[in-house]
DNA sequence: CGCTAATCTAGAACAAGTTTCAGACTTGAT
DNA sequence: ATCAAGTCTGAAACTTGTTCTAGATTAGCG
């Protein structure tokens, strides 16, 4: 057993190494470059593995499948954007605005580098019950990145409940994108949409 | 060229297409038997060819990847559902409580065979552009249900960005359900939540 | 009936994710 | 410095989705 294995925000796991740390980056970044290119299908693992220069056998355990490796590779650009969005909060008026705005804005750097955002995307939601606990990180991370928006200190249930459903439909507005079957248009209107229930269990502080 | 074709509600098939649709008929039922037993990763195209008396190659012309056969078998299934809804239609009294109690309704279908809902599902969302005709069917079929529940016979392009959202909350609520990542109970709340955005959209006629 | 095109079959072959293994290399502790 | 344990490497093997091929069957037609 004993997987590398750089939890962000927790130092539960065995401390990595110098060389082991940079061999998990390249690994991500050729993850990501390669993803960039190509999107899902392109983020082929002998190619990482050649890529990041690392065995094949090494890249496994370093992430035990190609969903992992591109669940920890949102992990990693979702992490950018967090502080990204915190060094300039959304100027919205209210917490549903600024929600919206937080979305656009990072659906705008999703469009990008759209086949990258295919790969993580598509990735995130073919995952089994075997990344659960990558999945769920993920999820809080965003979690958090809309609760900023709102700038919350105590949310209700009903506001959790809310911003799951927000953060459903932001996943599968993705999906849709991606598979070109909605408009980016459409993405914003129904993001804009589902924002409102923001409102819905907000009541009014004026 | 000349793939066999079934389409929805149409019997213009003569003859030779009577074995054709008996062929079709076989493969999405071993589909939907495999799945039923093991999920998404359980339906092994070899095994629903053989399952199904039917040459490989013969499996690929008529469903020209595993994502295309899921996706059928879906379309297959809500089908089933529709006809099934329509046969005893919600009994809430504003479109918010029909729709949650249709949506409910389908989940603790889909509950009953858990791992079909898997296959189906993730199979749903990880289909990319190659299968885009077949997953808007699916949507589309989706939607008509939804309405169906809501009672309308003319949405609002407000209205139907809400059904999209109650639609992506739908698919994505599922997946975390399937995923283990929320409880049964949690995929409820956010099905009413998000059933709330009717609401909203429809001035209260009283 | 006999022809032709389309379809179907069995099976090999190929592609990419994943596993395995023997041997070389690192690392941490003594 | 040395040893044991753990890690990394290169390569092959295995699995399952997908494609290809050659020959048999079937259907529609004159």
């Amino acid at each position: 057993m004993t997987a590398p294995d750089a939890r962000t925000t927790t130092r539960t796991t065995p401390a990595l190494t110098e060389r082991q740390e940079a061999r998990r980056r390249r690994i991500l970044h050729a993850s990501a470059q390669l993803a960039a290119r190509g999107g899902f299908e392109a983020v082929q693992m002998r190619e990482v593995a050649e890529s990041s220069q690392v065995a094949l056998g090494t890249l496994y355990r370093y992430f035990p499948s190609k969903v992992h490796l591109l669940v920890a590779t949102m992990q990693d650009q979702l992490q950018h954007m967090h502080t990204t969005v915190r060094k300039r909060p959304p100027s919205g008026d209210s917490p549903a605005e600024r929600v919206a705005e937080t979305l656009m804005r990072a659906f705008r750097a999703l469009q990008r580098e759209p086949h990258l955002a295919d790969a993580m995307v598509r990735a995130l939601t073919f995952a089994d019950r075997s990344v659960s606990p990558e999945v769920d990180q993920v999820s809080r991370q965003t979690t958090a990145i809309i609760l900023d928006a709102m700038e919350l200190d105590d949310p209700t249930p009903e506001q959790l409940s809310a911003v799951r459903v927000i953060e459903h439909t932001w996943h599968s507005a993705l999906i849709t994108w991606l598979s070109g079957r909605a408009s980016i248009a459409q993405v914003k209107i129904d993001i804009e949409m589902v924002c409102r229930l923001i409102d819905l269990t907000t009541p009014a502080a004026d």
